[in-house]
DNA sequence: CTGAAAGCGCTTACAG
DNA sequence: CTGAAAGCGCTTACAG
């Protein structure tokens, strides 16, 4: 008997001689079909290649066994740039959702873009996963909206209480303290930010009030007027740190919201000839990749991405299958480099 | 009316008071709908936001309106690690699969799994984009096994002759002659070489024989006693350079076949005391984002990674509709850093 | 220009 | 343990 195209399920049936739902039921297992029989279904089967008809299967368990990543891109970048701290996270989610039998559906989107109605309503994934550094109130509305349409997604991000939806995110404050405490027990007094530290940027702003915490603990604090806004990306780290001279006030460290913002930064302070860690310490957030390659390496934080990309796809399936599902904050670390002089160059 | 759940179609038809597939045919813009009729059932589609069930939409038609790329990691690396290199690639692939109208499925693959025969059987891709550095003899055979199957694909890599499939890559021999130009226009006369340069890793062959090709129009030659294998990973530089030094040859330059590569070795030569460029010069290919930031700055080769992610889209799509499609080779441009030290530090 | 009919390849009650 | 039947939501000849 010859086929013609892929085989389907009647075709594996006529081989076997049994019904087409016996074949279906043998193949996935089903425990009332008989031993026998399912072996010489499966036997038939994996002759022949066959694979189930995704979009039929899918269509009569009204599922799509797929999730749908949405990656935000920072507007203000050219459009080949990702930032790179997702990296890992990507690589992490893709096999977690392998794990889970599920496709992956990738889309890069504008913030501005209306994402929040198409992937679930199309039936094109069950879920959709968040990702990307952004203006949180730019897209609070749509993540309402998500809501209300009762669409299960995760985000990755600030863990605000009063918040739609889950997010999982790693516990900013907490960093935000460990470099505070690190620069403070370095000597340094007047810590500049570079980040935009109000609600729109709620990671930042735990970043920012995490290391005021830490100072307190030292009897000192962060001076807003050494504070200047910045996104994650490289030419806004640099226009914040030239924003931030051209005050004239006097600092000794800087705190930058995240490690593109602080390469930006060195690029600033290179061209202003102020060396970096000997007239000011710089650190960043993220230990992305290019961390360890500047010149004074980088001190940063690490946020456990790894971690992060499975916890992110758990997540969203418990969701999707009405289990209990949190949000959850993840732990942070410390990586002591050159650029805040901690250790000898 | 109210509907429970998504609405379909029929919700629409009812609405609109016509047949189901006159709602199918207005809302793909068939020509045969009167105007006033089409304009009805659109309004009616947007009210609802009513999107098509892609399932059903797939089903039927027999096609699935999406792409999967996969992506070869490097197996020797631990599993957080994604060659940055393919970054803006998976960005440009993504926007241009969103031009085309269609969803991208992404999967991390080894090379030893069995990816050649998922995707296109169980109709989740219409065809396959195949990314990663690697060996290219271990999966040429599955190359050859989708070709038969009659699998759609492109392939990011060497560009050679008796090769299955279409694929598209970067001018590897042009780069290597741009790197040999500039080394040897410098003075440098003994260029070692980092990188598996055998039939194994064709790129790295036609970069190395590029490299030589431009040796020779100044009287000069790579010297095989001076190549060491290595695979594009920090980890495999970083081994390789050690295993250069310990031969004990003298050389005055070094082409390290990717950038990833070119930062190993920059590890090992630190440790061994050896000052970039004023003792070796040192350059990479790729111009990965770390690039620019380790110190020196690593000379290098720029691809244009932007044109190549819409070229492997746009060809892979010419395929699916069987319209001609054919290999090409990007051009390459040579990026001068200080990590050869032909600019002053 | 529109409708009635068929069918894409599955899964899942329902009988037996 | 297995089969006959229905149906998921579309698209596409085929009539009219």
């Amino acid at each position: 008997m010859t086929i013609k195209g892929k085989p389907t399920s009647l075709d594996i049936a006529h081989l076997a001689g049994v019904s087409q739902p016996t074949v279906s039921r043998a193949l996935r297992g089903s425990p009332s079909v008989n031993r026998e029989t399912r072996e010489r279904i499966l036997a038939i089967a994996r002759e022949l290649n066959y694979k189930v008809d995704k979009n039929a299967s899918n269509l009569r368990r009204q599922q799509s066994g797929t999730l749908a990543l949405l990656l935000f891109e920072d507007p203000t970048s050219d459009q080949s740039h990702i930032n790179p701290f997702f990296l890992p996270m990507l690589g992490s989610i893709t096999r977690a959702c392998a794990r889970h039998g599920q496709d992956l559906l990738i889309s890069f989107q504008q913030l501005s873009d209306d994402w929040h109605a198409d992937y679930d309503d199309s039936h094109k994934a069950d879920g959709l996963i968040l990702l990307g550094y952004g203006d949180y109130l730019a897209y609070q509305g749509k993540l309402r909206t998500l809501v209300e349409q009762g669409t299960q997604f995760v985000r990755w991000g600030a863990v605000l209480p009063d918040q739609p939806g889950i997010s999982i995110g790693c516990d900013n404050a907490g960093g935000g303290a460990l470099i505070g405490e690190h620069l403070a027990g370095l000597g340094h007094r007047r810590i500049a930010f570079l980040g935009d530290a109000s609600s729109r940027y709620p990671e930042f702003l735990d970043r920012y009030r995490g290391c005021d915490a830490a100072l307190a603990r030292h009897g000192l604090a962060m001076d807003p007027a050494l504070q200047a806004d910045a996104e994650s990306a490289e030419d806004s780290g640099y226009a914040a740190a030239q924003t931030l001279l051209a005050r004239g006030l006097p600092f000794d460290a800087v705190f930058a919201a995240s490690d593109l913002i602080a390469i930006g930064a060195l690029r600033a302070f290179a061209e202003h000839g102020l060396r970096i860690p000997d007239d000011i310490a710089l650190a960043g957030f993220d230990d992305i990749p290019g961390a360890r390659m500047t010149t004074p390496a980088l001190t940063t934080v690490v946020q456990d991405t790894l971690t992060a990309g499975e916890l992110l796809v758990d997540t969203l399936m418990r969701l999707i299958t009405g289990e209990p599902a949190e949000s959850r904050r993840l732990p942070t670390a410390l990586v002591v480099r050159d650029s805040t002089g901690a250790r000898p160059l």
